[in-house]
DNA sequence: TCCCGTCGAGTCAACGTTGTCTCAGCGTCG
DNA sequence: CGACGCTGAGACAACGTTGACTCGACGGGA
């Protein structure tokens, strides 16, 4: 369990560009110069300068920097998510990512758990340390608290969902359309009675994909019925319960819709249960890894995960370069994949 | 496409003390004090000058407090993953994130991709920011460039991985242990042509399990028979090619020991293109969603990602706590969940 | 009444860095 | 040969904040 000896007798603080001019017999400012790679400075000293540098392990203190710079610029910024373990999440910041490392831009990350307090209290913490801008999955339906933050300077960017009270860039999936693809998809396969199962519709995006799905049967001329409907929050085992409940009622759907990803999953794990995989057709919204390895594959409408973040990163990264435009809502397109259980027809398995 | 207007016509900089100060009528000491909740201030006044902080919606910048503070702490570590996207990398980074909300911490993320230069690089990208210590699961195999940050009072702990000539806190799974026990159990399943399919030898994680491995076939007087040990690399592609080459060799394994999570996944795919799932065994190293609701489910040594995470998270904090005892090598102890691809015999399916 | 202790608020310098200005030294040109 | 421009390095202040110290007012005890 144990292993080598005490990490450091006295931790010495960190070497200051002081203690680099020192060592190399020049001013404090001429470190400065040599450090930010400033041309005017005769290659001797510049030399002499970097091997002190080297040999005091010297490393510039960006937030010192920072702080003296014109700009005021950390390159740093912050990006809320619902929950970095989650794969929608996780693939987001990722994106998000990449477009800073470009940009020498590293990125904090903070999850919300869909707690709107949360959502505050962070997005406070990362203006706190003066990140240049926010990428922001949120959680809370009033933003008015980040006015003030806007007008102060900080870039603000919207991803997934849209923000309230507050105008700031957004970059959404387009929910609706994709609910109605969805619902359209199985009204082809000749179904009539399709539940929805989603998350909370107070979520903006659960809302957006619940109103697809009305619309849908509207068009289709399929009355709507309140029983096949299910609210269920973004959690496997609800969706499992709610599943149940559906697929027992006297006159139980013949195909189902999940607008969301752990309520898909749910409702995989009880069809299967209920051995009704082969039986009742299934699309879900928000593609997940291994839906094509299961048997039926699952049918979804997959979210372009990467335009929308990189999309974000790039408008927050425009901003940050100045662009004083008007702010723009930009929404992604989804696509249907069709893996078996989404053409499962409605008389049936093999009918088709 | 377009929305509102201009987001602000001019970004007037961020609010001070100093504004607060005149504001408020007092000096700009007092704010600080307000600010920090010190009780030495008259109530009316600190009512006075909280008033005046929400008048111009001033935030304290945590960068300059950090400056100027004695420890110069920046409630802010670093966390280096190899993929922020890869379920592991973000449960473990998640993890982390819990731990150090518990203190205020905020956690900047990177992703590695496997690259050493990348870790040097954003190692250094975060200590430049004055991070208050580093969670690393490493890319590299030289990890001296960090004694000198060690020196200067940058903790490090190392996740997943051992460092490399550096002396650090380390939390890294029973890997070697965690293959004993898998291949132990294809053994007692009958089975005695045990292949070996795993992530590229140089990293410390998949050398381990290698050695596992080999250590089971010994003591199980297997002889080791290269033929069927494949090093591939974390991709699926290459370990679906890999894994069909060596079930069309002459004298095909019985069963799979797949070391990596992708890997295994992999091996799934190419097993169920071959229809193989249910006569080849198959036992997985590192759990993965929906694992168990294939078929057949497969069974996985399974990592506590919780227990890793928070161990590393931890003991890092002890350190900045101002703990100074030996560096600690502790080893997370890993489980076998049977799900079903571990327990097919070895005479073929439903031979038992 | 006077002295001293206490309490609460203010002054000043400093954290590590960089923008602005200054200045010494050198070469050039009239 | 002296004025001038130019080049390259240093001095100084400032970014926003806080630690150390100061100072005035007030209250109590002798």
């Amino acid at each position: 369990m144990t292993q080598g000896e005490p990490p450091s007798p006295s931790p010495r603080s960190r070497p200051t560009m002081r203690e680099v001019a020192a060592l190399a017999g020049v001013a404090i400012k001429t470190v400065s110069r040599v450090v930010n790679e400033v041309p005017t400075v005769d290659p001797a000293i510049a030399a002499r300068v970097r091997e002190a540098a080297d040999k005091l392990g010297y490393r510039p203190n960006l937030t010192a920097s920072s702080l003296r710079r014109g700009d005021g610029r950390t390159a740093t910024i912050g990006m809320l998510v619902e929950d970095a373990a989650n794969p929608f999440s996780a693939a987001l910041s990722r994106t998000v990512e990449n477009v800073a490392r470009e940009r020498g831009v590293l990125v904090l990350v903070g999850s919300l758990d869909e707690d709107p307090a949360r959502e505050r209290e962070l997005a406070r913490a990362l203006i706190d340390r003066r990140v240049d801008g926010l990428v922001i999955v949120p959680a809370g339906r009033d933003h008015s608290y980040l006015i003030s933050e806007q007008r102060s300077g900080t870039c603000v960017v919207f991803v997934d969902r849209e923000p309230s009270l507050l105008d700031a860039d957004t970059v959404v999936s387009d929910n609706r359309q994709g609910a109605v693809t969805a619902v359209n998809h199985l009204l082809k396969a000749g179904h009539r009675r399709i539940a929805y199962l989603g998350d909370r519709a107070t979520i903006s995006t659960a809302a957006q994909r619940f109103d697809g799905y009305r619309h849908a049967l509207e068009v289709g001329h399929i009355p709507y019925d309140d029983e096949i409907v299910r609210h269920t929050g973004a959690s496997e085992e609800s969706a499992i319960a709610a599943t149940r409940r559906l697929l027992t009622l006297p006159d139980p759907p013949t195909a189902l819709f999940t607008s969301q990803n752990f309520v898909t999953i749910g409702a995989v794990r009880a069809l299967r249960a209920l051995g009704l995989q082969d039986t009742v057709a299934h699309v879900g919204f928000d593609d997940f890894p291994l839906a094509d390895i299961l048997s039926p594959g699952i049918s979804v409408i997959a979210q372009d995960v990467e335009q929308l973040g990189r999309t974000a990163a790039e408008m927050l990264f425009r901003r940050l370069d100045g662009d004083r435009s008007p702010t723009r809502a930009v929404t992604i397109p989804t696509r249907l994949i069709e893996r078996g259980s989404g053409e499962i027809t409605a008389g049936g398995p093999r009918h088709d």
